[in-house]
DNA sequence: GGCGTAACTTGACCACAATCAAGTCGCGCC
DNA sequence: GGCGCGACTTGATTGTGGTCAAGTTACGCC
């Protein structure tokens, strides 16, 4: 039954032809060459993770590094008394634990939990280390990412030390609309992607003060509609009060 | 005069190998052929700079890293309203802005300042581009070194949302006892190698805080002595109390 | 419909650390 | 010595955000 077998192939062919499109979005492999990219889909293998599932803990060897292609990731410690700081939430198209395959202890230094229903691509450690080798403008690209990632950690420790409750939602609100392009007559609405509980934690705040701090932003504009969307209607005044560089986008 | 000469040669020996020492025992060098490393030390400068003097400024173009062959340099931010969050304070040894120089926007996300009388190795980042194109093997160890720092941006992270003050204080001081490999009878003594107050910062703590917060810890064997040295009697119950996980060194 | 659970909100209270303000110590300098 | 300055400490007070506890809402399920 040669229909079906064409089938079955025409199907394995979308897949594949998917991942490649969620692959190319990534920053990391945003100008990856086709051979490479086929070479890169053999080795690296598509992995599902149910809602709150471990991904990997802290402490264990890291042996491959991540790409988000649906759903979200969730990287945090945990100190002894059970505290967990979230230090990152990840979605489609985003990369972790590139830094980690190259740390000497060569070991996780977080955890991570898929936050939904959440497919990864697994890349090993001896494609990556691999390919750096015979591709120098591909260790340059990792470089890039990885520095980038490094940004990022750099603000988020600026935000936490310097800047209010309700000023670091404001700025992880307005990295929303960053991404939005805005709506005509000068508002933005936000949908929140996870849990406010999981955006509390990321933020360092109990999910109580979350809910006052976000109370606290109405007078910049910021009404949060029955149906559980954010509106931003006064977006320089917001900007203003959390004092945004503009200049640090997200990652 | 051949005398004078051979002395001048004598001095300018001197100080190239003086250079390559500390050079050498950097984690990003240390494994550095010599070749390699007269081509560095040809390429790379010596820079002297007062005490508060500014390296350079967040948001300006990174031609360059660095790494501190004398004094202390203190990586920060500052918010619109003049708070100062500090990333990190580097010693002798210690390299930064490596990351920068791979950013996409190649700017410097911090500032940078000298806190003592300071001199520096400036490397150009043309030669790290082309060393890292010609030296698989390089790029990976500025991979694992550039891994390790992103360890401990996100550690610092845990310390500032999950630890109290004192906590966050014991900590810092532990680490200085694990370099000084402990003194016979079971106590440290631990000289603090800059300012209080820089201290504080570097801890998210106001310098009226570290105060207080530094006599809390008495009852865990934490002596300051009028000498200004500070003792540590118990490290047990220090580290007990600061949970510590120790096996994340500092950099 | 009634129930149960999980996400979120609101309220009352408390604690850690920031702030403002004196006060002390150490040290270089005339 | 006396002065002045900067680093640090101590004191009194405030405020942001954490904690504990009781609602509220939404939603799935029998």
């Amino acid at each position: 039954m040669p229909q079906y077998v064409s089938l079955r192939m025409q199907q394995q062919v979308q897949i594949i032809m998917d991942i490649a499109r969620l692959v190319k979005n990534t920053a990391m492999f945003q100008s990856i060459e086709d051979t490479d990219l086929a070479l890169l889909l053999e080795r690296a293998h598509q992995r599902p993770y149910q809602k709150n599932r471990e991904i990997f803990a802290m402490g264990d060897v890291a042996e491959a590094f991540y790409v988000v292609l649906k759903g979200w990731v969730k990287l945090y410690r945990l100190s002894r008394e059970g505290g967990e700081s979230v230090i990152h939430v990840l979605g489609p198209g985003e990369s972790f634990a590139e830094a980690a395959v190259f740390n000497n202890s060569r070991t996780y230094p977080v955890h991570a939990q898929a936050l939904e229903e959440t497919v990864l691509l697994e890349i090993p450690r001896s494609f990556f280390v691999q390919k750096i080798e015979e591709d120098s403008q591909f260790a340059l690209r990792i470089l890039a990412a990885i520095a980038s990632r490094q940004h990022y950690l750099v603000q988020q420790i600026e935000q936490v030390t310097t800047r209010t409750a309700p000023q670091r939602i404001g700025a992880f609100l307005l990295r929303f609309c960053e991404h939005k392009e805005g709506n005509a007559r000068g508002f933005w609405t936000v949908n929140l992607p996870y849990d406010k509980s999981v955006i509390a934690h990321r933020l360092s705040i109990r999910p109580e003060t979350f809910s006052r701090a976000l109370a606290k932003l109405s007078p910049y504009g910021v009404k949060t509609n029955p149906s559980g969307e954010i509106t931003i209607t006064d977006m320089m005044a917001l900007t203003d009060y959390c004092d945004i560089s503009l200049f640090g986008k997200p990652c």
